[in-house]
DNA sequence: GATGAATGAGTGTTCATTCAT
DNA sequence: GATGAATGAACACTCATTCAT
């Protein structure tokens, strides 16, 4: 008998040879491109075994459920997109605010542009699940550190974190799952430089 | 979805009588419910039915497919939080722009504050269709609406009005989402206004 | 997405209409012949609405889950043998103790005699799961009922019950289980005849 | 069970150096404590391996299948409870008829009051097979044996020392599955040896 | 117009077993 | 001898949808 009520926890394994590890990218590879192809809809964990090359089963070896696939997936993709706006951020003295903060939208949009509909399909779904805010802490955190470190920069508030952190993503998700003609477009871009800078700016006025 | 049998096109009833109409009202606040009860897993169309106090096959004689009734609740919804705006915004000339601002800020905020699962698992589901962009137009419209009118208001472009709408509702919705705690509070609702503010007179400073 | 690990209590239709009634009597049924013909092995869901020329979807309309099928079924093999037991110790004082001693071994022995496979395989599954308890008690309280009502009767305590009842029901139950060539013979049926009425003389004796 | 892709017949190790009869009584000891921990559910060949410290291709190495394992530890647990019987059954001559039945009846139950559910599991899963009857037959010969070489003993027929030994087990196996509270008094000790001279008695009375 | 019993393709997941290393 | 990554057939169960009554 198969016991899918059985709420067994079960160890999954981790990899520590070559192979296995080879296998978990396959696997997360072929996640990805079985959602770029067809959404969240196609995303069965048969299907994405089948991409990848690999039996169902292994498939299961190292991931717990469907679930933890996907967020494997979006972790990683937020890590990359994290990493290089660390990047962006860095040499920050030598810098205006607007190169900063062009520096910035420009590493996401860009994060973004390669295989929009898995990255709509993995922010649904991650979503739908509880750990969305746990995966856009960092990115608050970037958020209030663009207004912070340059001379002429306000601290900001909680809310005032949120607030920008959260108007300047949810621009760019929206237009990644409305896939809007302009997404590539420079014009969309300033508008989103101009977005955070006439935040940020009238923050200092009042402060 | 399992797929039917005969994939023929059907026609559906559209109703007429009052006993009909108050069978797709039944419907309706049925599956919102559902939704805010137990968001977008719940929803089953047996599930909806059954709440709703009508058969299956009722259901199946208003709306196409389970879809068609996820769509339908949206437009109401949409619709009155559109008709609330609206309100807001009709004596254009005797209002400031912050108090517009603050106006249109506050209704869509309220908007949001009841049935937040259900929005949360609608707004899923309408974007993991297509159909997003259609229900969003309306909103885009009344957000540069915003900017017009008023003597001191500039005209928005396309690009514009589409980052001022989808950054003001992304961070709502991530609050709503994300169950942040203040999301009531009068300080959440003053950065939104501020962004709002901040980016329409970037605008006019830049044009 | 299936959702196999939620817990959701789910409320499965109980039939009021007479087709329905017809087809559960049909699942039934076909779950008997499964597990005559090829016993807990073969007993799946799938197999069990084939055989019974219902669709799966229709079986778990009726039944929880599969354990729930098997239990239905128990209950009833259980509730017939009860009801022939009862019949044969009804007129009690016109019988002697070794005629109604008898008589209870009889009912037994043929309630086991049709379907043998069929039987073992629910016993051993009734039994994995915690309510053999409950279904035995009946078969309890009529062996006990066997020592009582007659002048020279005397009264069980728990254990003596308990080792009446499961005694006889444990050697009935080893032979068909180890599919014993005597099992339909007449030696058998006096041997454990007279282990009970062996154990009720000791009793009686000590007493 | 997974059918496997080649089932051609192959050779097991037997083992004859130490580490390997070391492994072996690992993978015994840990499928016992699984059994006893999860019952028949949790009883997996991965999770006796990983409970045994050994790989899952090391128990493939001594045992040819799930089955074969199962087998081993039955084998071994019977054989352990016969030479406890049989040291009691030792002395005949110096023991009256009801030490003897009391002497077999205490062992039997001291074997069975540890491991209870390792108990369970494996009665259920010996007998889903269809080797309990081999595993059993010692027992019938040593049931039987406790009515012979004494002077009053009468010598037992196949169906006498079946029906003997299978109620009497029945008894003891019943109040473990149902985990009576009375198991281990007195009083149920008692109880079953009167079972067991009563019947006795009752035979050599008839013949 | 309404009902609800019936359908069945499709999904996530398990686990005995193999075999290259 | 031992390892453990890989396999995949098999299973329980769901739910959108239809249609005879």
């Amino acid at each position: 008998m198969a016991k899918p009520r059985q709420p067994v926890e079960v160890k999954r394994r981790i990899p520590r040879q070559e192979r296995a590890e080879w296998t978990v990218q396959a696997i997360m590879e072929g996640a990805a491109q079985i959602l770029e192809d067809g959404g969240l809809a196609a995303f069965t964990t048969n299907a994405v075994a089948e991409r990848a090359g690999v039996s169902i089963g292994t498939l299961y070896q190292y991931f717990a459920d469907k679930n933890a696939l996907l967020v494997a997936i979006a972790r990683r993709e937020v890590a990359a997109t994290l990493t290089a706006v660390g990047r962006v951020l860095q040499n920050k003295g030598e810098m205006t605010m607007e190169e900063r903060a062009r520096g910035m939208v420009r590493v996401i949009l860009n994060a973004f542009r390669g295989r929009q509909r898995a990255r709509k399909a993995m922010v649904q779904a991650i979503f739908a699940q509880g750990i969305g805010t746990e995966l856009m802490s960092p990115v608050v955190a970037f958020t209030a550190a663009l207004g912070t470190g340059a001379a002429d920069a306000p601290a900001l508030s909680r809310e005032q974190a949120f607030v920008l952190s959260r108007a300047l993503m949810g621009a760019i998700r929206a237009a990644v799952i409305e896939e809007q003609p302009f997404f590539k477009s420079r014009a969309f871009e300033d508008e989103l430089v101009r977005l955070v800078l006439a935040y940020l700016g009238a923050i200092k006025a009042s402060g």
